[in-house]
DNA sequence: GAGTTTGAAACT
DNA sequence: CAGTTTCAAACTC
């Protein structure tokens, strides 16, 4: 309910943002000059509105505001990771004014869209969702900004997708740009595909694939979302053109549920919505964004004009939520309010949105994104569903192909897609979805009847699970699966339906099935046992703690897992990882730290290779990335500003290194990391703020002792982002910050004077990141917020790039996964953690947190250098070109015990 | 399709 | 926390 204002406002928003947007728009066309960068366009807009916007964002904005001329200030409330991607390359560009050459990116953006005004609206609409997320973040910060990060899945997807999306618009800008006939396809597509998916949503709503699956915990939300997404699904089957679209909008899809989800969920307030809208206008960056919010809107609108429809659509996502229980808890709040009143627009959740993008990719025609696994968060179900690597590529191609005008930008999209969806998906996604999406099309009819009534009453229930028995494999040909169980009902982990929070659907062979729309209640007291018992067991078992797949996208794309970990990491003794027994390789992620297999052979990556060289990699992605620039994914960014954070910090000065020291205690980052996986689980929001508010108490913890990120599994596997935001929100309630408002706009506030202090920040900043986990603890122990602005300020301070402030911003998320990844072996940090008052609000200001965490009075953990200084491979990994130059070992001391550990 | 292998989940 | 059992998927034939 909240939402469905709220998404007006957005929509307000929007028309102001549209003024936004024309000055956007001006300012794009100046910054333009660089084409090859879009973001700038963007960042000019977003700093424009930034100036003009103040106004709205409320806390955040004036810090934001005040910030605007340091755009990235706002990052900080990463909340909005998309936001401040999307924001970001343009907040960027302008904070850097004319400098950032993102503005390629605007300029494609701006050039290209035909409707210019459309484009320019949506990239507009971006630096006002951004100044709208920020202030909505950072109103909500103090209840449930927390949350709004907290929700890992949500979180994660959300920076993820930003990036991923901003650079797939500046992509598909680009490639428009070069082909205006593309660009008028695609801009037509957009268009045709938001109308489309309206209209589809409203036409096929149901679709024959919404029937799949039920969320289980959050049926009804689920369901509701679901039908959404389904809706939108729909439209994908319907036409090549909403392929191609998809494969564009699918991401946005992915953001604006996610960042309704994040939002709605968390703020339910509002802000999300705006935001939604805003990405909708601001389509033509972000084709999927414009068609994501649009159809979310749709959705949700069509769902208010059609109740039927809208609950077919919300059946169509069913299978997904695993995390979804959050996203149905989220959904199930939200859902339900749906139901009831049908009226929220935010009613689509991103975990629909994953599940309805899932679906799509799953469904043949809708290639697009295939969700693969690498996705953050994603659980293993919907990871094997996913496509595999190999098929993420080829799929890839296939939007390529499918999306004509775009093709080539449509592949590179798609693959940007995927990797957002990746990362996204992760979480939310089951291959199912989009897999069965067919098969199921019958089923979803009887689901969405249900539906209809409730996600319970779904009149049909389906019987239990028809059994279909489909040989051994658990896949259909989308990629679908279908569970087999025979004794457990569906309703332990065993059943991979179960265990993604989704029904079981016919093409199931199970057997006295209770996993069923049918059993709800059964369904969700089973689930919270469960949770009681293990409350990550519905988090998505695989994290991306730094994809970086946006930035070489291309080259790895969805391929790589590169990022992507799976949290508890895999056991294999005899499978060495090569066989779909583990479940790491089943995910098409590498093994880490966290597993304890024996002989790993992974081809996603060795359990030794990723401690050691991940990092590297990271840092050289870093380098790569920086250079650029436009492209980068934020996790990319993250990484690279990362790491050049730490090279700077080192070169500038060790200091920070020792805060990441600050080992909070590892329980911290098991909360944090619960928080993010749990918030995102399946259970309801209020489990979400519940974990989140656990989270801040564990920040509070972290604050005391600086928890610790644990290691491994924090970083890969919980949505650092997602937690740290949570963390950071937490942080920022726990912390004495007066407000976590407050401490999101002093944050802000802060960040200008940081930025003035810009050394500083950098030099904190790279303390962050130096600290892979250490980063994230920042972020995740008091800076979080802070930190955000303070990368954001960072970057602006630093004024180094734009192109780094976006990857700041990006950034935050990234290292803090990419600590955490790398983290497990954090702990380790250097044992000489000093508590130090957080270097200088600005320094901190990286870490808002950490200014805020300053305010708060926190104090932060140096981590003595010496510790750093053990250069463990490891270390190279993350840290290496900056510790080299600066004497970072603090960070590579780190990251050599984080290697370690973990296996350990 | 049946049977075996495998590893996660569940249980003790 | 470790060990064992149960379970279902993955795999082989």
């Amino acid at each position: 309910m909240m939402d469905s204002p709220e998404p007006s406002k957005n929509n307000n928003g929007s028309s102001s943002s549209a003024s936004t947007l024309n000055n956007n728009n001006n300012n794009d066309d100046a910054p333009s000059s660089e084409s090859p960068q879009v973001q700038e366009s963007p960042f000019l807009r977003f700093v424009k509105t930034l100036s003009p916007i103040p106004t709205k964002a409320s806390h955040m904005t004036q810090g934001c505001v005040g910030l605007s001329s340091p755009p990235l200030v706002f990052k900080s409330p990463r909340i909005s990771h998309r936001e401040t991607q999307l924001t970001k390359r343009p907040q960027g560009t302008q904070s850097f004014g004319g400098v950032i050459p993102q503005s390629v990116n605007e300029g494609n953006r701006l050039g290209e869209a035909p409707g210019d005004s459309r484009t320019s609206n949506s990239h507009q609409s971006l630096p006002e969702r951004f100044i709208n997320d920020t202030q909505q973040v950072f109103d909500f910060k103090n209840d449930e900004n927390t949350q709004y990060y907290s929700s890992p899945s949500c979180i994660d997807k959300y920076l993820v997708d930003p990036g991923d999306i901003d650079q797939m618009y500046s992509a598909d800008q680009d490639v428009q740009q070069q082909s205006t006939d593309a660009a008028e396809t695609s801009l037509s597509d957009q268009t045709h595909s938001k109308n489309n998916i309206l209209n589809f949503d409203r036409k096929d709503g149901p679709g024959d694939k919404v029937e799949e699956s039920l969320p289980l915990s959050e049926d009804f939300n689920k369901v509701h979302l679901e039908k959404a997404a389904y809706g939108e699904e729909p439209e994908k089957m319907e036409g090549e053109k909403n392929d191609v679209e998809w494969s564009s909008q699918e991401p946005a899809k992915l953001e604006s549920i996610l960042a309704a989800d994040g939002f709605d969920k968390r703020y339910s307030h509002g802000p999300l919505p705006q935001w939604m809208p805003n990405p909708l206008q601001d389509v033509k960056g972000c084709e999927d964004y414009n068609e994501m919010v649009p159809t979310s809107h749709v959705t949700a609108e069509n769902i208010l004009q059609d109740g039927s429809e809208a609950t077919l659509k919300h059946h169509g996502i069913r299978r997904r939520c695993l995390q979804f229980g959050e996203a149905a808890s989220n959904a199930l709040g939200r859902n339900v309010k749906l139901n009831a009143a049908s009226n929220t627009m935010i009613t689509v959740k991103p975990s629909e949105l994953v599940t309805s993008l899932c679906p799509r990719r799953g469904s043949g025609n809708f290639p697009s994104t295939s969700p693969k696994p690498s996705g953050i968060g994603l659980h293993l179900n919907s990871i094997i569903n996913a496509i595999p690597i190999d098929q993420a590529a080829t799929t890839g191609v296939r939007l390529s192909d499918s999306s004509q005008g775009m093709k080539s930008t449509s592949s590179i999209r798609l693959q940007r897609m995927e990797n957002v969806k990746r990362s996204i998906l992760s979480s939310n996604v089951d291959g199912r979805s989009l897999v069965d999406t067919r098969t199921e099309s019958h089923e979803i009819d009887d689901t969405v009847a249900t539906d209809t009534g409730n996600s319970e009453d779904l009149n049909q229930p389906p019987s239990p699970c028809k059994k279909k028995k489909k040989t051994s494999v658990t896949a259909d040909d989308n990629g679908c699966k279908r569970c087999n169980c025979k004794k457990s009902k569906c309703l332990k982990l065993y059943c991979d339906c179960f265990a993604a929070g989704t029904y079981c659907t016919d093409p199931c062979a199970c057997q006295g099935c209770l996993n069923r729309p049918e059993y709800v209640e059964t369904v969700v007291e089973t689930k919270q046992q469960i949770e009681s018992r293990n409350p990550i067991a519905f988090a998505p078992k695989i994290v991306q703690p730094t994809t970086d797949i946006s930035s070489h996208m291309d080259d790895e794309n969805l391929t790589t897992p590169s990022s992507a970990r799976h949290k508890r990491g895999c056991n294999c003794k005899r499978s060495m990882c090569l066989k779909k027994y583990c479940e790491c390789y089943q995910a098409n992620v590498g093994c880490s730290s966290g597993c304890r297999c024996e002989g790993c052979k992974n081809v996603h990556g060795k359990k030794e290779d990723y401690v050691a060289f991940g990092h590297t990699s990271s840092k050289e992605r870093v380098s790569s990335i920086v250079e650029e620039g436009s492209d980068c994914t934020f996790h990319n960014k993250l990484e690279m500003v990362a790491s050049k954070t730490v090279y700077d910090l080192h070169c500038l000065s060790p200091i920070t290194p020792s805060l990441q020291c600050s080992d909070q205690g590892k329980e911290d980052a098991k909360s944090r990391v619960i928080s993010g996986n749990y918030l995102p689980s399946p259970e309801s929001d209020v489990n979400m703020l519940a974990s989140c508010t656990n989270y801040t108490k564990s920040s509070e913890n972290l604050h005391g002792s600086e928890a610790l990120l644990d290691t491994n599994e924090m970083l890969g596997n919980t949505p650092y982002d997602s937690q740290i935001e949570c963390s950071d929100a937490a942080l920022l309630q726990l912390t004495p910050l007066p407000n976590p408002e407050q401490s999101g706009t002093s944050s802000f506030s802060s960040v200008p004077n940081e930025c003035a202090k810009i050394t500083h920040s950098r030099l904190s900043h790279g303390c962050i990141r130096q600290l892979p986990g250490g980063s994230l603890r920042w972020r995740s122990s008091p800076l979080t917020p802070s930190t955000r602005v303070g990368e954001a300020q960072y970057l602006q301070c630093s004024e180094s790039d734009s192109k780094l402030f976006d990857i700041l911003e990006n950034e935050t998320p990234d290292i803090l996964k990419e600590a955490s990844t790398p983290m497990t072996s954090v702990k380790v940090n250097s044992p000489t953690q000093k508590r130090v008052s957080p270097p200088q609000s600005c320094h901190i200001g990286i870490g808002s947190s950490s200014s805020g965490g300053l305010r708060s009075g926190r104090k932060f953990i140096l981590k003595a250098v010496p510790t750093f200084p053990s250069l463990s491979p490891c270390i190279n990994s993350k840290s290496n070109g900056d510790e080299d130059s600066c004497n970072s070992p603090s960070k590579s001391p780190l990251k050599a015990n984080e290697c370690p550990q973990r296996e350990s």
